[in-house]
DNA sequence: TCTGTGTTATGTCATATGTTAATGCATCAA
DNA sequence: TTGATGCATTAACATATGACATAACACAGA
């Protein structure tokens, strides 16, 4: 029933560093299960202190936080291989949520076996580390991203990294990802309001750079849309680890 | 006429996390010496791979990264405490710049022997990730600032967040601490042009709650200060491990 | 003393973006 | 069928913020 680390469909992709059998049998062991949840499922709750991490294997999702003013700030949007609870396991508790948009599976771990990696797996806990620069690196370009850019170039970006995570995981095809999100999910991640991005989104497609329908966005012309979004259209996709 | 780790003068303070004698010694083995900056100077390189890895024992500057359009994100505020160079540890090169804007004294790490923390001293490798996954968090917040909030609730946020975090390291004397940056760099950190910073700090001054002038804030009314930036007065610091 | 440079300060005007409201179009359940 | 709900779409209007121009001030160097 539960996918077996020796058959895991993420790690035979170019993206992610390789892994001796030895330290996939080590996985196997760190890993206790899988979890399936619903559409709309909350993984995480900010706030709370999870007793279980995960990594995505299926499926789609958002990390936000809720802001004092009620409104939403959606922090990255969460595919499969990405690494979920990294600050329940190591501080207290989650400083965002994390919610699954489709149906996801989830590879889970013990956060009371985390200690015991760091311990005794010193390679995993480096690949951790690696994860948590990673994200921060991320953060770092949607911060530049929402701070300096206006909302054409904002969504420009935000589709092309989309494009690019997917492409990566072997989720595209013609230009054509998966894109299971709102426009209200888009909107709060660059901080923009709904109706601009609705806007935005029509000016994209009328110009023929992208469109966005149904669920699916279609990238009709990925070098106009890395102009507009300010990026080299042939810089490659960092080799990062799988936990 | 480097400081001893046994003496350092931030690890007493109550927000660091407390270590043993023993941690404490291996500390002293993986500090390889003291490095004097003056201002202005460049730490950490965008795209470079620094040899070395350090903390901020004294003195102030800023992280940031230089976008395409020549401008520029204020990702950070360092400040003494604040380790430099975890990206360019793990990953194989920085992502943004840090640079000193006064004097600083830099606690100084090899990145060659990151790996054998990760494999010697787990508990000092956990502490890193804390950091990382701290980082990551304040990343959100900065995210979530910049994407949802407007100017003056902006300034008020990144006044007060400073505040606290000079209070935390003793910097702080009847809601004065230092700030030795230029308005452009509070402008680059928020998102927001010169000129308007530049008329909503006289905003915030003639309203009495913050007034910023020679490289030194007053906060005049905090909790003024707090409701402006929407952030609860009464929010205690977080305890984290210091490196 | 003068001149240049960097920073803070201020006013005027333009515009990208937000706000509000209304409509259409699916889907779903009674 | 009907109504309810959630989402995308569009228009009309309001405003926060940016862009441009200029001045004042401090400081360094000749």
């Amino acid at each position: 029933m539960t996918t077996d680390c020796l058959n895991c469909p993420l790690r035979p992709r170019s993206v992610f560093a390789p892994m001796q059998a030895q330290e996939l049998d080590f996985m196997r062991h760190f890993k206790t299960g899988e979890l399936k949840g619903d559409a709309g499922t909350t993984l995480m709750l900010e706030g709370a202190n999870s007793p279980q991490l995960y990594t995505a294997l299926t499926g789609m999702g958002l990390r936000y936080k809720t802001l004092k003013s009620g409104e939403r700030q959606v922090i990255n949007f969460v595919l499969p291989s990405d690494f979920i609870g990294l600050q329940a396991g190591v501080m207290k508790e989650m400083q965002h949520s994390v919610e699954a948009t489709t149906p996801m599976t989830l590879c889970v771990f013990d956060r009371k076996n985390l200690w015991r990696l760091f311990r005794d797996c010193p390679e995993r806990a480096y690949d951790l580390t690696w994860l948590a620069a990673l994200e921060e690196h991320l953060l770092g370009e949607n911060l530049a991203i929402v701070g300096h850019m206006n909302g054409l170039s904002r969504i420009a970006c935000a589709f092309i990294r989309l494009h690019d995570r997917c492409a990566a995981l072997g989720l595209a095809h013609d230009g054509r990802v998966p894109l299971p999100y709102r426009q209200q999910d888009l909107a709060d991640a660059l901080g923009l309001s709904l109706v601009h991005t609705n806007k935005t989104l029509r000016h994209l497609r009328r110009g023929g750079a992208a469109r966005w329908v149904n669920g699916r966005l279609e990238v009709l012309d990925y070098d106009l849309l890395c102009g507009i979004a300010g990026l080299d259209p042939s810089r490659s996709p960092m080799k990062r680890p799988l936990i």
